[in-house]
RNA sequence: GGGCGGAUAGCUCAGACGGUCAGAGCGCCUCGCUUACACCGAGGAGGUCGCAGGUUCGAUCCCUGCUCCGCCCACCA
């Protein structure tokens, strides 16, 4: 056995043994409750990087958790076509071979994606593997798998036919070069320092108006000028018409609230063409739409050849230049602004109008909504409800069409007399009039729409399927805050539609990690870290610590690598403890440590009862941590309760008697089994590693229990309480006899002095010659020659007698604690005598601080003792 | 323009209900190669908990204002 734990060599063997006994595999016909996540299916085009590690590995936490609570556990894995995504990527591979998607056709183009998938589809499983995670494989889905491509197609139809989704035109948000629409919630706004130009616009009749706009080329298509109700300076010319220079179109001058009166001039250049804004003015006033802008993102004006086919770039300097030339430019300055981009692409979109697909979201929303306000839904933390509620409260409809190559046809046809409808089978004829010339829609559905009936649809919805029955609603939800409005909501709304029940009940937000420096982690800039180098650098049990400390705060955090690096310790530590009691405990070649026999309560020794109690406080709070989600604290815990209770000190008192004493034995090694199991669904591989070599050894700890520890180990116990104070006895003395410089080894001769609170003599003698680094010897009286350094902690009193002490420190340290003590009695007699405190604080603290400030006089009267006698 | 989050040791972060909460890891300093572990052990230094007010017997924790940083939403062109 290395000294070293190698998690290179440990983790494919147990990641190998659990695919062998199914670990994740969930028996639909147990009897077992069930405990069911639905992996968010990540985007098969993008690779895993720490930000996926951090919130799927609190899931295999939970489901690992849930399976040692008796529970049947499905962790239903899967992948996400993401349509507009891949289709980007497939085409810039094509632009790199120098062809278009066009030129090499349909079929080429649908052989390259399903190239890509697979081979991205495995790498993101290989990824996950790695990390240890125990999906339910076997079930896993791909949103263009057949099974779901039909609950897709239910869900349309059922929507279409209820008329929630309807088709129209209206302005959307377009990616020129996506040659699509998206939906508003996959616009990013980013600031751009534009040009804000001023135009006189003539009225007819005499006079002139002037507005103000960043995209002068838009000018092309106005079909109004709006000014705010009832603005002074504009009153006498509403109603009257303007002639628009360079077109020399006539247009009205209107009223409109949208108008803010404060901004430039007042008055508004109405584009119902291309900008939103301005199509709900054109609606309201019965405005002509003109459409100047191709979708390529051309200006389309045909009877101006001067501006025809420009791109908007140009266009809008060519169009400035030449309202310059018509001397109707009054003012040009710079202006910050907000601009849409295509989330996907970071094309500038471009708002048109264009006949879309739309699904109507009042209906769907109000129960969605109210799951949440009802709190049948959580989120953790708690906070994103509010973003959820209100974003939901003024939901928009949800452009669902994308003009792709790539994604889910829409299931609807129209036949030649003009019979539109939606349909689940690919029809051959008009249900309506039996006409055989189908003409399919065109577009394909957005990506969020099939990614919005994952958790049903995996379990195979719409069939009535044992799975579904048994394992749907799901429990947790763990995903990013950036998707709340994309993906979960979506979920929430279609899962009440269309099963009646809540997709989940418990969503968890994860933490963003960020870079070391607090940018954004992400591919282009190349500061993106791999789970899979953490992995070759500190295990895969590292990597999944540092996502229970980190993964769920839901708050941002800069990347440390050196907290991953700590966890590697930690697992190493687990490691060699376990050595410790194999080398201690097990028999020379064995590699299995034997079962030590059951033992008394009665038989164990102070330090075992200690040890337990303390053991069972853990156990307590990490469970608590576990229900709550508080992952951080669950590790935070675990780390404290094996490093410094059981490595540093019940190990080290017990050292002494381990081999001789099976209490001890069996102390040692039910404690650690026991920490191992708590340990477990955080760090699995060390566990097992670790726990292979203990007596009660399963084929795997996911087939223990999750321990509960009987209730004698947490009894009330004074002696159990005067280990505590014994261990800060003996860090006292560690510390005086560091300060007092003597030589590690040189063993030291202790006296007890007054010690009331202490443990039977014979105890205090045995966990004081136990305790590491402290070489101390338990005399009865002082010996001769040698220099007394007392110390004063917890309740009692020692004298350590050295020989080669720097002993004039003495004093001058007993000096020092007694101002110490003296300066905190004081404080807390202040806080007894402020005026209220008694009468106004609960008792307990009231009492609290009597109990400490009687404690401070004890000692403050040890060492002043103490001084006076030296004195003497 | 609204809203939310953050600001705690040199660094990255914990701090449930306001009163043993001033903490962890790393880093730093001093000792120590002690047969589980140098991926170690022992000891130690280091913070007026962003700033200013307020509420309270008492505030890192509550309220108000302010200053930085980040995010979300929004039809001022």
């Amino acid at each position: 056995m290395d000294k070293a734990f190698d998690p290179t060599q440990v983790e494919p063997r147990w990641r190998a043994r659990w695919e062998e006994l199914g670990v994740g595999h969930a028996d639909a016909s147990s009897d077992r409750p069930a405990f069911a996540i639905a992996l968010p299916p990540p985007n098969v085009t993008a690779e895993l990087h720490l930000g996926h590690a951090a919130s799927f590995g609190v899931q295999d936490t939970l489901a690992r958790w849930h399976r040692m609570l008796g529970d049947e556990v499905e962790w239903c894995p899967g992948t996400d076509h993401a349509a507009i995504a891949t289709q980007n990527v497939i085409e810039r591979q094509l632009a790199g071979e120098g062809v278009t998607k066009e030129e090499i056709g349909r079929a080429a183009f649908d052989a390259r994606v399903v190239e890509w998938y697979a081979s991205t589809g495995n790498r993101i499983y290989d990824q996950m593997k790695a990390l240890g995670f125990t999906c339910d494989w076997a079930r896993s889905r791909f949103t263009l798998d057949e099974p779901y491509v039909r609950a897709i197609r239910v869900v349309f139809k059922r929507l279409y036919d209820d008329g929630l989704i309807y088709r129209g035109p209206r302005i959307v948000n377009w990616c020129p070069r996506n040659l699509s629409a998206v939906s508003d919630e996959e616009v990013t706004w980013e600031e751009h320092e534009d040009t804000l130009v001023e135009l006189r616009y003539p009225v007819e009749g005499g006079g002139s108006i002037t507005v103000a706009t960043v995209r002068p080329e838009t000018m092309l298509g106005d079909t109004a000028v709006a000014v705010a109700p009832g603005d002074p300076r504009h009153r006498d010319l509403v109603g009257r018409t303007v002639i628009l220079p360079l077109t020399g179109r006539r247009v009205p001058i209107i009223e409109d609230e949208a108008v803010e009166p404060e901004f430039g001039t007042g008055a508004l250049k109405v584009t119902p063409g291309h900008d939103a804004t301005d199509y709900e003015i054109g609606a309201r006033h019965g405005l002509p739409v003109l459409t100047v802008i191709s979708p390529e993102g051309r200006m389309d004006v045909p009877e101006l050849p001067a501006f025809h086919g420009l791109d908007v770039v140009n266009a809008r300097t060519a169009v400035t230049a030449a309202l310059r030339e018509a001397g109707v430019v009054m003012g040009e300055r710079p202006y910050t602004h907000e601009v849409g981009h295509c989330d996907r692409c970071g094309e500038v979109l471009e708002p048109l109008v264009s006949a879309q697909w739309w699904v109507r979201m009042a209906e769907l929303a109000a129960p969605a909504l109210a799951a949440v306000e009802q709190g049948r839904i959580r989120f953790h933390p708690e906070r994103y409800t509010a973003s959820y509620v209100s974003w939901m409260r003024r939901i928009r409809d949800w452009c669902i069409s994308r003009q792709l190559w790539l994604g889910h046809a829409i299931p609807v046809s129209t036949c030649a007399n003009g019979h539109r409808f939606a349909w689940v089978d690919e029809p051959m004829s008009c249900p309506e009039c039996g006409d055989a010339s189908l003409t399919h829609d065109p577009d394909v559905l957005d990506t969020w729409f099939s990614s919005a009936l994952w958790p049903f649809a995996i379990f195979g919805w719409p069939q009535d399927t044992a799975d579904l029955r048994r394992f749907y609603p799901t429990r947790v939800l763990g995903t990013g805050r950036d998707i709340i409005f994309l993906w979960v909501a979506r979920m929430i709304m279609m899962g009440l539609r269309f099963t009646g029940d809540i997709p989940f009940s418990d969503v968890l937000i994860n933490s963003t990690i960020q870079a070391a420096d607090g940018s954004r982690m992400s591919k282009s800039k190349g500061n993106g870290v791999d789970p899979l180098d953490m992995i070759a650098s500190y295990g895969a049990d590292a990597v999944r610590a540092w996502t229970a400390a980190v993964g769920t705060a839901g708050q941002d955090m800069r990347f440390d690598e050196k907290r991953i690096a700590a966890y590697r310790t930690f697992a190493n530590k687990l490691w060699n403890v376990t050595r410790l009691l194999l080398v201690r405990l097990g028999s020379a070649d064995a590699s299995v440590i034997p079962a030590p026999p059951d033992v008394a309560p009665a038989d164990l020794r102070v330090e075992d009862r200690w040890f337990l109690s303390k053991l069972a406080e853990t156990v307590e709070g990490v469970g608590s941590a576990m229900e709550q989600f508080r992952f951080h604290d669950a590790i935070e815990r675990l780390y404290h309760a094996v490093w410094d209770v059981y490595c540093d000190w019940y190990v080290e008192l017990v050292k002494p008697r381990l081999g001789s004493d099976p209490t001890a034995a069996w102390t040692a090694v039910t404690g650690l089994d026991v920490l191992l199991r708590l340990l477990h669904p955080i760090m699995p591989f060390v566990t097992e590693e670790c726990a292979a070599h203990l007596p009660a050894a399963a084929a795997t700890l996911q087939r223990r229990d999750w321990p509960r520890p009987p209730g004698w180990w947490s009894a009330p116990d004074d002696a159990v309480d005067a280990v505590d104070e014994l261990i800060a006895l003996a860090g006292a003395l560690r510390a005086r006899r560091q300060e007092a410089r003597v030589p590690p080894r040189e063993v030291i001769e202790v006296t007890l002095g007054a010690g009331a609170r202490l443990l039977p003599a014979a105890d205090v003698v045995r966990l004081l010659e136990a305790t590491p680094m402290l070489w101390a010897r338990v005399v009865d009286t002082a010996p001769e020659q040698a220099t007394p350094l007392r110390v004063v902690a917890a309740g009692a009193e020692a004298t350590l007698h050295v020989a080669t002490a720097a002993s004039a420190s003495d004093r001058a340290q007993l000096e020092a604690q007694r101002d110490r003590v003296a300066g905190r009695i004081e404080q807390v007699r202040g806080k007894l005598r402020t005026p209220g405190f008694t009468e106004k604080a609960p008792e307990h603290v009231v009492a609290g601080a009597r109990a400490e400030l009687a404690e401070l006089e004890d000692q403050l009267a040890s060492v002043e003792r103490i001084l006076g006698e030296e004195a003497a």
